[in-house]
DNA sequence: GCATATTTGTCCGTATGTATA
DNA sequence: CTATACATACGGACAAATATG
């Protein structure tokens, strides 16, 4: 448990503390962040024996959390070959924006009068203004996650969160191998403000035209921008 | 690997043929089908040792398995106690029907003529009807569950796809925890046809309509009965 | 409340099979 | 084709937590 002499895991420092969620979980939950955030990019192998020293686990603890990672389809797992961070197809990306319309616009639909997740909303949209005014791009984009994730919790489902949750973030493997996520996020800025006030006076359907359409010209933005992005390995 | 002499397991069957899966996602396999059709009930414990034993698999490779049912909500897992079948709380069900009232819905609403997957949907009209005629419930809970698998299908998602498998492998939690599940399933049998008629003549709103009320009844019928069979151990 | 047995959590060593240089 | 590296899976070990009497 004291390994050798590497102490850049940062798993220890809540180890004593209250280990309420299992070893591999906490494992999982490091790596799933390094991948959201694009430490490890996709197609990049995972070895069991470097992590596992790197973090400081077994081999069994560490293949628990690839489990876990790989059914959130963030990894892929080639049998006898190891685990690698994912790298998704086209069809993976306009599938993602096919269920990203079903619970959207479900959610947003539903809206008679201003909603209780208003707030989660409206927040969302003002961290992405706060962000293109300094220029934080990386958060640009995380802003407009929030926003969109925001919008299917109005439904106020745990399921739809968790599943939203995966979804966003197997976009964000997209976006991490696109040439130029600033331009990308930025010109959505505007219209998510619009949704937001169409929700804001209650206007459901109204919000779910604007958002259809966004959803539909930031997929095909998106498959234009990946398919030239990764044509260069095809 | 050749353990002692319990051959009861199924898992040796393929071992040598074409291995294409890991041992852990085979075991996860037959637990899954032994939970959802009930032979473990929710609420049990499922003992490392003994499982283990039973399967003839290590304690590491089964906690894999464990891991992935856990992720899929049939199993729960309570720190240095073990893992247990899932027990669905009523929030449980009402927010699965909140899911399926969204995803089918919307799979159906955009039905404008008959849909390329309408063979599934009819194929599980005609077994629920022929399970009635035979007086197999059991079969017949499974059709109701297929017709409404291949109604979420129509949106063509393979995320989706995943995602009601998942769900309806919880619901079959509730149903077996439920008193009497052939008044259940039978009463939706016309209604389900009802559904699949409009469909056929491609007036996607007009099923929806149907639908609706259809899962709304459900619910409320499944969330009374459900309280009831559960209040003896609250 | 205490002592004991059982079970889980985690790690390690190792034999076997598989892929790749 | 051989050699090497690695993943797969097993079994054993011990600590820690929990359940049982």
């Amino acid at each position: 448990m004291i390994t050798s002499d590497e102490g850049q895991a940062g798993l220890e420092v809540d180890r004593g503390l209250l280990g309420r969620t299992s070893t591999a979980e906490r494992v999982a939950d490091v790596l799933r962040t390094r991948i959201t955030e694009g430490f490890f990019l996709p197609g990049v192998r995972l070895s069991e024996h470097d992590i596992g020293n790197a973090l400081g686990v077994s081999r069994n603890t560490l293949r628990e959390a690839f489990r876990l990672l790989t059914h959130e389809r963030l990894l892929v797992h080639e049998l006898n070959r190891g685990v690698f961070v994912r790298m998704l197809a086209i069809e993976d990306v306009v599938d993602l924006y096919r269920v990203r319309k079903i619970v959207e616009c479900s959610a947003v639909r539903a809206v008679t009068e201003r909603p209780a997740g208003f707030g989660r909303v409206a927040q969302a949209v003002e961290d992405g203004a706060q962000a293109r005014r300094r220029q934080r791009w990386q958060d640009l984009g995380t802003a407009n996650i929030h926003f969109h994730q925001a919008l299917a919790a109005l439904s106020g489902s745990p399921r739809v969160d968790e599943l939203m949750r995966g979804i966003f973030a197997e976009l964000r493997l997209v976006f991490h191998v696109m040439a130029d996520p600033r331009r990308f996020h930025e010109r959505y800025l505007v219209r998510n403000q619009e949704i937001a006030e169409r929700l804001d006076v209650g206007d459901g359907p109204g919000a779910e035209k604007l958002l259809a359409t966004y959803l539909d010209d930031a997929e095909h933005q998106l498959v234009e921008a990946y398919a030239k992005g990764t044509a260069a390995e095809a």
